[in-house]
DNA sequence: TTTTTTTTGCAATTAGTTTGCAAATATTAA
DNA sequence: TTAATATTTGCAAACTAATTGCAAAAAAAA
């Protein structure tokens, strides 16, 4: 889960940054490459512990992983406990997770109709399988203020 | 969204607990009758609330809504942020929720074909829809043991 | 460079949830 | 029905993920 960032990666990091206007720090740098490099989705404490000798505050990757999600540069995920994860959000690859209920392994799964996965899903060898469907949106009223 | 609890439903509540092996006991029946009558989802918070005079312990609520949960009596559900909610799992009423990122109101939505769905969200008024698909099951090596 | 603005680290706090344990309640056996 | 056994509850304390205030450090603007 964890390996060294190459330069690459870091510039990519730095540029996505900028593009958000966002000012180019050390942790903004180091937290948006492991989220390059790594597919995730990981846990706040997940990402402190994979920036190794890098690491910031805890409560900075907090901080880092919220403006992330504002910029629209990762996506939080919910998997069914209380914990919030963050994935890079890369528009080319719009996917959803399958998670085991007891060992709480992620696999990626990439097509996106209930029926058609849920049989591919236990052709994976899966069993018992349920899903959370949660629509997001700006209602109405809302619009009208 | 609070209202008292006919008989009726505090009956079918004590059949459900029965059904399920569990003991029957006050705080069980109300907080079942509760969430037959209600529609939620709703947060321990709110379930508690909604008892009214019928409130038990906060941590009762807590336990009860997860031994439910294992029996399959409620569902869990995440809307987007870090607080869990409960709702009754009817299994002839197969749902999801529209959720406002702004209010936080939660609308009912029956159908469940996504880009079909994302139309019908549209239509009422929501914009900037996005949604949030997770699987849930047990993994071919949990199942193997 | 110097000034201004933003961000970080640290420590303390908050809020949701869980847990240990004695007392109360429900179930089972007699 | 009553007595014995098992389960559940309420309360308080503990735990954990996440947030916040603030002074020091770093980044951006002048």
């Amino acid at each position: 889960m964890k390996t060294a960032v190459s330069k690459k990666l870091i510039e990519k990091a730095e540029k996505l940054i900028k593009e958000n206007n966002l000012s180019v720090t050390e942790p903004r740098k180091n937290i948006l490459s492991f989220l390059l490099k790594n597919h995730g989705p990981f846990s706040v404490e997940e990402i402190h512990g994979g920036l190794g000798n890098k690491a910031c505050d805890l409560a900075t990757v907090y901080r880092c992983v919220v403006q992330f999600e504002n910029s629209n540069l990762v996506e939080r995920r919910y998997l069914g406990d209380e914990i919030l994860r963050y994935e890079y959000k890369d528009k080319d690859h719009h996917h959803h997770h399958i998670i085991c209920r007891i060992c709480r392994s992620v696999a990626e799964m990439k097509y996106c109709f209930i029926s058609e996965i849920e049989q591919m899903i236990r052709d994976k060898g899966y069993s018992d399988i349920t899903h959370s469907l949660e629509f997001f949106g700006v209602c109405a009223k809302c619009n009208a203020k």
